[in-house]
This record gives structure tokens, sequence and C-alpha cells, in this order.
DNA sequence: CCGGCATAAAATTTCGAAATTTTTATCTCG
DNA sequence: CGAGATAAAAATTTCGAAATTTTATGCCGG
């Protein structure tokens, strides 16, 4: 299969040593994007990103580039490169478009799917059910393993949808949107079962109910962002919350 | 207005002095591209388009990281990069595509949609319909100004969507059918009357009629598909005509 | 005291060569 | 004669410094 047409996390291959090393930083920044610790609206100085992740200007050049194509850092000429920065009206647009396309894909993809589709599916909500929210019981932490495993949740519904294209562009909406809930996160997440929203929305999809499956998967993003809000009420075009340390 | 997410052509400051060389590489090289002065499939040397843009190794790579967001090329770790190949099967995804994401964003357009917004569409038709498909009268040839009106009058009509990931998705999709448009093209274009066809879906989409206004437009993509599909019947994975000479 | 112009500092962008990695060609052995 | 390992060639990737451009500073004039 070829690679996504809008890059995404996809295959984690970070850190590691058989890839070039612009790969290796891009992965890495990207997490660090998405987790907040680069956080919305900070300009991203070559000098810093150097010395931050140890290497030379051209694959951090290149990296910040890729960046650039998902949304997750914009650049302007001669000016440099600065993390996106978030909005409560970018969310909302955010929304929107993610429930219109996902609409549409999970729509095909019920109609398209086959039974190793299916199968798939549930392999992957049984997966994520195990897999616990925060890395931590004490306070929430970033679990990538659980990020990952949702991700793919989500791209498995839509497997089937025809389209890599599409398959690509909620890939690359529901990245977007990873980096509010962290952000909502950070704060006090008395998280709602989501386990039984994966759920019914699993059952549904199998049970090849379109309309079902389409109204708890927009019901599932409603809430999400609702919950967002709820957290962080009135963000500001740049970032809500501390400046991050330099520290490697 | 921020830049487009998925990148596009939008603002053509090409060649020009006071951007970076890389945002001119970029530029040059993406109609290169379009027009199939580079043909798909065709591997991308380094050495070779240092010597075809006349510029040094980081300007290229930026370049090129560029094109590869928006699909116009692919690239594969200490593998360097090529021009993306084209088939039958992509173009079918595509067409597909480009219904669903279309569709979605017209009917938002005629639902939100302003009177400027009206006299935009207007205004962009009428700058369409007095400039020639072709830039010579014997046989086809390339007309960037054309191509730039037409891209223009289809984000015209979706300008209202209130969404830019989606406008940002259209016009990714857009640019890549333009590809095999130009590849048909070179054969041989009887060109139907587009004058009409998009003068019926101006009229639609101002008198608000959506359902109306989205048969048309789909009818317009699928006719331009058929179009592609009759000059051109059996496109293989690569390039199904002649390589491009070195000439600068 | 404020505003604009020259100057200095900082940051981005670009170059060309060095370092890796892949690809091709060659040679040896079964 | 073919397969596999080895060496040469070619291509991609990366580095670090030079060149441009932007941003900040200081100075003079109104």
């Amino acid at each position: 299969m070829e690679k996504p047409i809008v890059s995404a996390k996809s295959d984690i291959k970070a850190g590691g040593t058989g890839a070039t090393l612009a790969t290796s930083v891009y992965d890495r920044m990207r997490e660090d994007i998405l987790t907040g610790k680069l956080p919305p609206g900070d300009k991203l100085r070559a000098d810093f990103l150097r010395a931050r992740y140890g290497v030379g200007t051209s694959p951090m050049r290149e990296a910040l580039n890729r960046l650039a194509a998902d949304g997750l850092v914009v650049h302007e000429d001669q000016r440099g490169f600065r993390v996106s920065a978030v909005s409560t009206a970018e969310l909302e647009e955010l929304l929107k478009t993610r429930c219109w396309l996902e609409e549409t894909a999970l729509r095909q993809s019920i109609a398209h799917g086959d039974a190793a589709w299916e199968e798939s599916i549930v392999l992957s909500f049984h997966r994520l059910s195990r897999q616990p929210r925060s890395a931590s019981d004490a306070s929430y932490t970033f679990n990538p393993e659980w990020e990952k495993l949702h991700h793919e949740f989500h791209r498995g519904l839509i497997a089937a949808c025809g389209s890599r294209w599409l398959a690509g562009y909620c890939d690359q909406l529901n990245d977007q949107t990873l980096r509010y809930r962290q952000i909502a996160a950070q704060f006090d997440d008395p998280r709602r079962n989501e386990v039984d929203e994966h759920r019914e929305i699993m059952e549904a999809t199998i049970a090849r109910d379109d309309d079902l499956a389409v109204k708890l998967l927009i019901r599932h993003f409603e809430d999400t962002d609702a919950l967002i809000r709820k957290h962080v009420p009135d963000m500001r075009d740049s970032a809500p919350f501390g400046k991050i340390s330099a520290a490697v």
C-alpha cells in the first residue's frame, strides 16, 4: 500500500536508526507539538531546535516543512516557522469539517467493507479497551500507546471508504483535534465512559446500520468538543497555557 | 486571511524576486509537473534538478518536500523523490473523492454565502468566459491564465463553505485532476462547450438551488473524467507518454 | 518628547562539500 | 553458467559556514 497522501502518524518508527535524521526529527517534533510540549503559537527558532534535537540545519528544515504540510506549524517566507495557533474559532471549524468528512467516509466504508474489515474493527476496539487512557493513575499523563490505538480504531472504521485521499484528510483532522484534547486533558479530565462510546460505534458499524453509526460517531465528536470547551472556555489566538521550558 | 492549509497555487508570485528561492522553485516545479513537463513516475535526481532550476541543494529539497505535501511528488527515505504516478485507478478514486467533498462544500456555501460571495462568482465566471482555453489556436497549448481563472471560479463556488480545511482539500484534488486533464489535452481536445457548463453551474448556485447546482457540478466533473478516459484509455501505473527532454 | 533614519544584532535562507546509503558493476566460487 | 559476496560508482542526506533578510537599537532632527 502506498503512503497516505496527507502524511500522518501511521507507522511510528521515531527515534529509530533505520530512517533518515529528518524523519526522526519530524516524528519527535510532531509528538512534542501534539502533546503540547511545544505550545501553540510559539516561534520555532532554528538555533533552539537544532540544540533541542541535536541535528543540523537541513534535517531540521525538512522536518519543519513536513509539519507545515500537516498544518501543525505555519511558515512565512523569510520569517521562519511557528507552532500553529489554536482558537475556539478554529476548533469549531475543525469539528464541523470532521463531521462532514467522517460521515461520508463511514457511510462508504459500511457500504463497501468486507469481512476482514469488520474483523479489524473488532480487534482494534478490543485492544483500545484494554489500554488505560492515562499513563499515570494519579493525574493525566499522555499515553502514546492509547493514542496510537485510538487513532487506529478511528482509522479502521473508515478504512474501507475506498479513497486514500479522504482517509488521509480524516487522519489529518484527527491529529489536529488531538492537540486540543491534550490541552483540555492537562487541566482535569473526569473522562466520560469512552469505552462504551467506542463500543456502540463499533457495534452499529459492523451491524451495517449506517444511520445509527454516523449518529453515534458525530455525537462522539461533539461530546469531545464540548469537553474541551468546558475546560478551555476562552481560548485566545495563541497558546492559552504556560510557555514551555527549553528542557530537552 | 491565513494561508490555505493544504497549500495550493492561489497567489502566484512565482519567478518573483520578493520571495525565497525555495518558494520560487516550488512554484516553477509545480507548474512543470501540472503541465506534464515533468512526467508522472519520473525520478527526480538532485543533480538534474539543481541544474535545471539553477539553485543549490537546500531550496531544491525544500521545494520537493512541499510538493510531496501536495501529493505531486512522492518521497522514500534514502531513495529520493519522483513525480507521482498516474493511473486510471487513481483517477477514479480522485473523481469519487472530489464529488463527495465538492458536494458538501457547495451545499454549505449555498447555505451560508452572502451577497459579496454571489458577486464574486458572477465576476469569476465573466473573466473565465473571456479567456481562451488554449494559448494557441492551432493546437492545444497550456494557457496559465485560463487555468488560473478556472481554478478561481471553482474555488469561488465553495469559498463560503465555512471551512478552510475543506476548501483546501478541494483545491488539492482540483490540482491533482489538472494533471490528468493536461495529459488528455495533449492529444486532442475538441473541447465541449465548457462556458455553458460553467454558466449553468453559476446560475444554479446564485439562485440557491443547491440540488441542481450539485447535480450540474458533479456532471461537470464526470464529463471531464469521461473525456480524459476517452483520450487516455489505458493508463499504466507510470507515465503513459514520452519522456521529457532535459531542456531548461 | 516623539518619529524616522542609519546602524547593529539576530534570524532565516542558501551554498557547496563531506558523510551515508543505495545502486550498479565486478569478481570469485560452487 | 549462475549466485553471492565485494568493491566501485552514483545518489541522497547532512553539516557548518557564508550570504540575505528581518528585527531591534541608538541617534539625530523636528
